[in-house]
RNA sequence: GCCGAUGUAGCUCAGUUGGCCAGAGCAGCUGAUUUGUAAUCAGCUGGUCGGGGGUUCGAAUCCCUCCAUCGGCUCCA
């Protein structure tokens, strides 16, 4: 006998051998009908697997994430399975869980899948699922495994086993296919009862874009026909949230293929959201000690040979400018930080003068892969709301601070909550890819470090993923589909300073090497408007959004007083227009309301003799009467409210 | 850049296996109506069917190519 201990702490004998599953069903067959894994000793294991010594033991079932990933996973190898048995001879490459769903890396040698091709796969894996084959896994050596891929002719699969250690290597095979796999997996393909492929893309085999490119197929399956159902509709909402979409229906922004693919165009409305934005960060940043400076769009590349850049990126970005004069070139500056150390290297420094906190709305282009273009979030010409601190090396951890106060302050008056904070780091291993001595990237990732600890932010480190010049700390949102996006961004820099030899005088008299912080609350103008639209579904906060109110006359003979309230809310500074067409009050509201204008206020016979306005509120509905002053406050005090924390 | 898909009026979409002057709704314009909390009625305008080339008696429909967009991969100073 064993004793298995439950997350209650309760524990309980049974015959050694026995499986998690046994156990479930030994408790309740409704639990045993749902368990789909289980954490057994800390590790995520089959539920199927023989416990063979004392143990503690987790249940994981649908409403796990542990038990959907069991379910995805499973899901994707009887995709496999389907697959192979339309196309024999295809060869597999990863097929794991994720986040929403799984996938399947296949190279297909000279057949091509189509998603017109996704019912059959999907019929065939349901079919499969109701034989409720079981997942049997079997731990093999590794020159067995070797043979077994050798004679299926599966190179991909040899070049992962080539890492794999001997004696940690299992097969999991299910139906009529076997896959090098490390588990775990359903007790047997029946659990799985809905299945989606959703799209088909190209993916480079170990992401390595000189690696052949295989065929993924990506899907999503559901225990029950009716989630699958829900999961649809989420992602038809979704695709209502979609920027691109709302962008055009609100007429903030457009693209033309005539201008350029990625640059974008703004529209009145656009112009004037970003405009607010921007001016709500110049206040913001005027109190926190910030100096705006503006500088030109281009700039001679041996700007960019002394900042690196034009090593790194001279080769795939925009062509350099030239002009009558023989060899020079101008380049398009893909970013403000070496004007910024010029600016900085205009007057001599002394220690007394730092930090220098140098703002501009600096707007920058980068060729950015034409696949890689995505509607505001991913452009070829963007305006960054950047600003590059220049301190001592004492005052580091006190300004990168000062700066997470303001991108915290700004995420709260916006209303983003579902952050993460990304700190990125150089790769160890892979030091050629930046630039700067050992010693100061060393300080600058403690010094990241230390302050999120201070902080008490919760982080995520990724090592590698470090600008090539220095460590950063990202702030992370996801947008209405799930994709993050890099909002706010911290860098700390030892190497700029070095390339322009930046200096100022010490209380010593001795010359020192200052501390560059790179920073960009919104990360650029761009992709912020971007991420905020989808966060409020186009229902921007009533300070940012271009119309505040829509005075709707009930009739023709009531535009005079209509136009009156126009006149008194402009010098109460509220947005606001006036609806005068030929239709019906209901047709006004209507279209006010898919607007999203926040207040619509209905002037008739009994307003014009009162001097009020009947106020409706978007979405929610008819307020009652108020007098201009009584709407003038109310709509300001909504706003006050916002923007002070 | 790579893989796959898509491209019909300002917008959302129809257009059967290639075949009468390419359709609808919304928007726009004109007129009637003078309106009280989510669509008033009538008429009209508007399309190089993404561009170019080809096959065919005949192409929105089939083929090639370019452009743009969408979903991913790679990249993201």
């Amino acid at each position: 006998m064993i004793n298995i201990t439950f997350p209650d702490n309760a524990v309980r004998q049974y015959p050694e051998g026995i499986t998690a599953l046994e156990i479930a069903k030994n408790i309740s067959e409704g639990l045993a009908r749902n368990v789909l894994s289980a954490k057994i000793n800390g590790e995520v294991m089959d539920a199927c697997m023989p416990i063979h010594a004392d143990a503690s033991i987790v249940f994981y079932t649908w409403d796990h994430e542990a038990g959907k990933a069991t379910f995805w996973h499973s899901s994707s190898h009887l995709m496999a399975e389907a697959v192979e048995f339309f196309y024999p001879g295809v060869k597999f490459g990863i097929g794991p869980d994720i986040e929403n769903g799984f996938y399947y890396d296949i190279d297909l040698g000279d057949r091509i899948i189509s998603s017109d091709d996704f019912k059959k796969i999907e019929d065939k894996m349901l079919e499969i699922a109701k034989r409720k084959n079981t997942f049997e896994r079997r731990e093999v050596s590794k020159p067995e495994a070797i043979e077994y891929f050798t004679k299926k002719n599966d190179p991909y699969k040899l070049d992962l086993l080539k890492e794999l250690e001997d004696g940690t290597i299992t097969l999991y095979e299910s139906g009529n296919f076997t896959d090098l796999c490390r588990g775990p997996h359903l007790p047997d393909t029946g659990f799985i009862k809905a299945v989606k492929l959703l799209n088909i893309a190209g993916a480079y085999w170990r992401g390595d874009e000189h690696n052949k490119q295989l065929t993924r197929i990506y899907g999503i399956s559901f225990p029950k026909q009716k989630e699958l159902e829900e999961y649809l509709v989420l992602l038809e909402e979704a695709k209502k949230r979609d920027h691109r979409k709302l962008g055009k229906e609100l007429e903030l922004f457009a693209f033309s293929p005539k201008v350029g693919m990625g640059l974008p165009l703004w529209l009145p409305k656009g112009a004037d959201l970003r405009e607010r934005l921007e001016s709500f960060l110049k206040k913001v940043q005027k109190k926190a000690g910030y100096v705006q400076v503006l500088t030109p769009h281009i700039g001679l590349k041996d700007l960019y040979i002394t900042s690196g850049h034009y090593e790194k990126y001279g080769k795939d970005s925009f062509k350099p400018i030239l002009t009558p004069q023989e060899g020079e070139e101008f380049f398009l500056k893909p970013m403000n930080c070496p004007h910024h150390c010029e600016i900085y290297k205009t007057k001599p420094r002394s220690y007394k003068d730092l930090p220098v906190r140098m703002a501009e709305f600096g707007t920058v282009y980068r060729y950015e892969q034409s696949g890689e273009l995505h509607g505001l979030t991913r452009v070829r010409g963007f305006t960054q709301d950047d600003a590059h601190l220049f301190c001592r090396p004492d005052q580091v951890k006190e300004e990168f601070i000062g700066v997470i106060d303001i991108v915290l302050y700004i995420f709260k008056a916006l209303d983003f909550k579902d952050y993460t904070v990304q700190i990125s780091l150089r790769d160890p291993n892979n030091k050629e890819k930046y630039i700067g001595s050992d010693e100061n990237w060393e300080k600058a990732e403690k010094a990241i470090l230390e302050v999120a600890e201070e902080k008490g932010l919760k982080t995520v480190i990724e090592v590698g993923e470090a600008a090539f010049y220095g460590p950063k700390m990202d702030f992370i949102v996801k947008d209405a589909l799930g994709r993050k996006w890099q909002l706010g961004t911290i860098q700390v820099d030892y190497n700029l300073p070095e390339r322009f030899e930046l200096e100022y005088t010490g209380s010593d008299n001795q010359k020192h090497r200052p501390v560059m912080i790179h920073r960009a609350p919104f990360g650029s103008m761009e992709r912020f408007v971007a991420v905020l639209l989808e966060h409020c579904a186009g229902k921007l906060p009533l300070w940012l959004t271009p119309d505040q109110a829509m005075i709707i006359p009930i009739s023709e003979k009531y535009i005079n007083y209509a136009k009156n309230v126009l006149n008194l809310l402009n010098n109460y500074e509220i947005r606001t227009l006036i609806d005068d067409r030929n239709e019906k009050t209901g047709r006004k509201i209507r279209d006010a309301e898919l607007q999203k204008i926040p207040f619509m206020l209905i002037v008739g016979e009994k307003e014009a003799a009162d001097g009020t306005v009947s106020v409706r509120k978007q979405g929610q509905g008819d307020m009652g009467s108020f007098s201009l002053k009584d709407f003038a406050d109310l709509v300001n005090n909504e706003i006050i409210k916002m923007t002070a924390i």
